[in-house]
DNA sequence: TGGCGAAACTAATACGCATTATCAACAAGG
DNA sequence: CCTTGTTGATAATGCGTATTAGTTTCGCCA
């Protein structure tokens, strides 16, 4: 339509008719005013083919991204997330394909894995298959997980929220109330998170001088002689808030109570725990940031921001 | 690593070793093998290029799909969307690239517009722009719009809700509560959703043989003598009940509301609103399985789903 | 008139795949 | 020994772009 090649259109597109190679400017004009004619757009898939780039940025998740249920812990991150990728212009690609089957998670790989249509990857979970982590790596897929993660095979590049601090800084705040006997209610393990949240509880004991006990249940906590709980879970928390009244404990006076983390299941409380905050927004938006200094300049960044204390009303001097 | 050609893997990968072309079952062990052991995967951008189908649909919305406000009125339609995209087999394009500048919205022909990355796309938003649709119309983009559409420039592909039944039902309800005189308060126009209310009122008084009044706004409608408003939007009725509450006036008594629609601006009320449900995640749902369709079949489908009446408690006899 | 360098553009190619036409090897039939 | 058919694989091509290495044109000077 312009009467050109091929070539000067993609030159004219790209901008590159300053440098070395030279259009003349009537060309040029009539190049750019056919494009804006025909509102052509060069095809993404063919671009991504020379260039190796594609400014798409794929979101991983186990589970939907837009879960029906009204409780929805990842929703934070992918607010920062989308934030994060807007500035940095770039398309995020759900993988909504990796179907989930009754009952059965998502797979970053799977027979017709398209994980690879994106420049890199965000990854979003609670926990992380070990087996799809190292593969990441060994690809050579550029990702960057949101939470940390253990090494699998190798670093894993990550941006996660500190736990051992904040557990640490809530033991002590205890301690410096009074308590001198305190519980740990949760696994303890299975995920980073969870073992972060136990370990800082181990270390803030120890600093304190005072005793800790973890319980994988809440089943002998009232026999335990703890005047305050930490619960691994918000959901914990509120079901040992619920147990201490159906036995006519007074929260906090009989039993103070700290609960940890941010609802990642539905949880129906309105009680204000002391525990922490989890920078979810800012995780999810530095993940996007880190991935794209991954991107550029490569490596294997791993960062940790700190979870900001949340007094509440459930922390208070034992009886 | 197999000893075959790339056109053999090709054959093999895609299945095509059982009709036409033979592929012997020991070769095709083989290059299985490899493929396992490696975890090859086919560029999806180059398979794209060959194949003009990405099994990626992409969503555009105007503002942040993520929004930080927890008001989120697009959620259930984008929980629809996800959950066909996932039986589909497709993955989720959003595009975050249109940047939004300061106070502006996002654009779907911007001056690189990425839309074309998709195979089609579902749009989202109370309104879309004219121009916007009339360019995806004539430059042949296939797409489905969530939410009826006038026409521009040609039809357009849609599915929405279906208003104008939903009114007249409940202005009938009304009637044989016993009011004769109604009021309609809100634009009216702007948007197809807000039209197709109004017209919908218009259509019922009619039928219904009673008086009906349209307001754009709250204002006049202490002096009007309707003893039954139907607001716009839900923050419209959380607002009009709030003006009567401090006037004395009791709801449903003195003064019956029926709110339209779901909240689209954050609103805190826990009043139990007479009104009608958007179906909005089947509407995601539908327009997915629209987009498909027109894929594949081409057309230009368009449907409306019924509204669910919602009984509520803020309609009732005038005194 | 020939030579030469700069200016302005284009032909050819690679990217990784799917697809089509082609080819080699071998068996069976004449 | 030649023809035909069948089986199993491959060379060649096109998809739409970015890039590199030319190629043509033109003005200028000797």
């Amino acid at each position: 339509m312009a009467g050109v090649s091929q070539t000067t259109v993609s030159l004219v597109l790209n901008g590159r008719a300053e440098g070395e190679v030279r259009i003349s400017p009537e060309t040029r004009d009539r190049v750019l005013q056919v494009i804006r004619e025909t509102g052509y757009v060069a095809d993404p898939a063919a671009r991504r083919l020379v260039e190796r780039r594609n400014r798409i940025y794929g979101v991983f998740t186990y589970e939907a991204v837009f879960p029906a249920e009204s409780a929805d812990f990842y929703r934070p991150f992918l607010v920062g997330i989308e934030e994060c990728a807007e500035e940095a212009g770039c398309d995020l690609l759900l993988f909504t394909s990796a179907k989930v089957e009754q009952g059965e998670r998502r797979r970053i790989f799977s027979a017709e894995s398209r994980i690879r249509l994106a420049d890199g990857c965000v990854l979003l979970g609670r926990t992380i298959d070990r087996d799809d982590l190292s593969r990441l790596l060994s690809e050579g897929i550029p990702f960057v997980s949101v939470g940390r993660r253990d090494d699998a095979g190798g670093p894993v590049p990550y941006v996660g929220a500190d736990y051992p601090p904040a557990m640490r800084a809530l033991v002590e705040r205890a301690a410096a109330l009074g308590h001198r006997r305190m519980a740990y209610v949760g696994a303890g393990q299975g995920a980073e998170s969870y073992a972060d949240r136990l370990r800082g509880f181990t270390e803030g004991v120890a600093a304190a001088g005072v005793e800790g006990v973890h319980l994988t249940s809440a089943d002998g906590l009232f026999g335990s002689g703890a005047t305050v709980v930490f619960a691994e879970e918000l959901a914990d928390g509120a079901a040992i808030a619920e147990v201490a009244r159906t036995r006519g404990l007074d929260v906090p006076r009989d039993l103070s109570i700290v609960a940890l983390g941010a609802p990642t299941r539905p949880v129906s409380t309105d009680i204000d725990f002391a525990g922490f905050r989890i920078p979810r927004r800012e995780m999810g938006h530095r993940a996007v940031e880190l991935l794209t200094q991954v991107l550029e300049r490569g490596g294997t960044p791993q960062e940790l921001l700190a979870c900001e204390l949340v007094e509440g009303s459930t922390l208070a001097p034992p009886a």
